[in-house]
DNA sequence: GTGAAAGCGCTAACAG
DNA sequence: CTGTTAGCGCTTTCAC
């Protein structure tokens, strides 16, 4: 490439990265020589001294329409930089997703990984820079990015009780996701569930069903909600993915809600009431805090998104 | 790492590749030395020398449920493989996408994209094995993994003529995706609606929605087919994705069939009639083509995924 | 303003 | 069986 121009390695790498130093009429050589090559320069051998010029974002569940919201609001922010957008869909465990996307692929990580211990991630964040989704801890070395899930979860229990729901059963993930105090989104939308039930003095009608940890869907435990002694005469569920699985099971007997506002929530057919934490807006903020941290910043952000309630007809009465 | 065990680093690398000519003794000091330090190899200098044991899967549309199917499949061929899997996003021209990832990224991609040139492609393909989903051409340098969108729409065709539809409408996508004889899989479903409907002297009723270029939904040209003068009783949707917004215009009203049997056909409230191409199959056979060819295959393979039509109340009379 | 040269971390010949 | 060595294609001082 650069003898094809008649210049040097270095010139090229000028150009390419403009930097300083270079006059014009060597800019235009060499760009006119890159144009007619098709010349690309190679991401490995970038990645290997500076950049990859490459964003990570790993996903649990690909299938999960909240990741559609994200991703869309990531590309939005590093549209016009030379950065991309990689996914990085992680099978169980994430830590080695996490590794694997911090050998040197990419320059920065958007995760999406509620279970792993936060000294391990302050340890990856010592790599690379890392902005976590939906973790609720508090970070020193990386940056967190949430949605206000306290009132989120608050809003769609009032909504439930002030429809004069008694009987509300709480549709969530497994027990390793909700563990008490973990921070992480489904265990506070429990928290806050049975609170909202205890202040109505419904102790007593708390039920808690789960999804099979197998990563299969939850039909099945909403369909034991239903097949209770006392069956709920609402659910809410801990993210819409659920709870339209939980319309499958139970139809249009029970009120359900959801969480996310996906678009498939808007759905005529599903109509799901859910709550809309702004995962466009989300997905944004992740890549600019990245953005940030590639310019030099290195002290923690928190960015929490406010929610709102999108009411429709799976809890009308 | 190589002076941490005080071997060489000729020596750490065999051991990474389990290659010949490594005594088990040192074996067993270098990998208890790579624990020790929990060392993980760079992949761009990997990469740069040799590779980067990362497979791209190139998507034009991350919400599509297809895609779903597609990933399932690959990442199940890769399991037990050294290799991973990264998903690229594309927005708008597939070009830059796909460009990108042979830019040193990847060792060989899967990619979704009707639309990019032949010849463009053959270029390609010779800096790095291809595999493309959903192309019905006949390629040199790149393999070919479809579902048989003959088959499959000619069923679809059948099953909604023997239940006595004559206006039938057909809702795909916008015409550059759809140009006569380009190959992708809704041209060819298009080419047999028309087929199907001469056949049956029902030409005359022949009438093609399509939904927004702006790749918005289909909910709008749905509801612009019902508001012809003679709308149609029956809807063949190029796939499900556009199916479920044909029912969120047209309710129960019209019968509707799509194309992909995703996990949202066989839901109980939006049970649709769908065409099962494989997806999972589809996913794993282009994966494997292309570990093939990572292994030395270069004549090219084409595979074509059988179709089976599940039919469900959406078509129900 | 420009080019020469070192080196990122690895792999693949080759020599020992 | 083991270690030395020469790059992969780029970025980055540092002389000129």
């Amino acid at each position: 490439m650069a003898e094809a121009a008649g210049v040097s390695r270095a010139a090229v790498s000028k150009v390419l990265r403009n930097a300083y130093g270079v006059s014009p009429g060597m800019r235009q050589r060499v760009e006119s020589t890159i144009e007619q090559l098709g010349y690309r320069p190679s991401v490995a051998a970038r990645a290997l001294r500076g950049s990859s010029y490459r964003l990570g974002l790993e996903i649990p569940h690909i299938d999960a329409r909240f990741m559609t919201q994200i991703l869309k609001g990531a590309k939005r922010a590093v549209a016009g930089t030379p950065y991309q957008i990689i996914l990085a869909p992680a099978d169980g465990p994430e830590y080695d997703t996490l590794e694997s996307l911090a050998d040197g692929l990419v320059d920065g990580i958007i995760a999406v990984s509620p279970l792993v211990d936060q000294a391990w991630l302050e340890d990856l964040a010592r790599r690379v820079p890392v902005v976590m989704l939906g973790r609720h801890d508090t970070p020193a070395g990386y940056d967190t990015v949430t949605g206000d899930d306290h009132a989120g979860a608050r809003a769609v229990m009032e909504h439930l009780l002030s429809l004069g729901h008694r009987r509300i059963a709480h549709l969530t993930e497994p027990e390793n996701v909700t563990i008490p105090g973990s921070g992480t989104p489904h265990s506070v939308r429990l928290e806050v569930y049975r609170a909202c039930m205890a202040e109505a003095g419904l102790s007593g009608n708390i039920q808690v069903g789960r999804r099979d940890v197998s990563g299969g869907d939850a039909v099945g435990a909403a369909a034991a909600l239903l097949a209770l002694p006392e069956p709920p005469t609402a659910i809410f569920a801990g993210h819409d993915d659920m709870a339209v699985d939980a319309l499958a099971a139970v139809g249009r007997t029970v009120a359900v809600a959801g969480y996310d506002d996906t678009d498939l929530a808007a759905h005529p057919l599903i109509d799901l009431t859910s709550v809309d934490q702004q995962g466009v807006e989300m997905g944004a903020q992740a890549a600019t805090m990245l953005l940030e941290r590639f310019q030099g910043r290195t002290e923690p952000r928190r960015y929490m998104a406010a929610t709102r309630l999108r009411i429709r007809s799976s809890t009308a009465s």
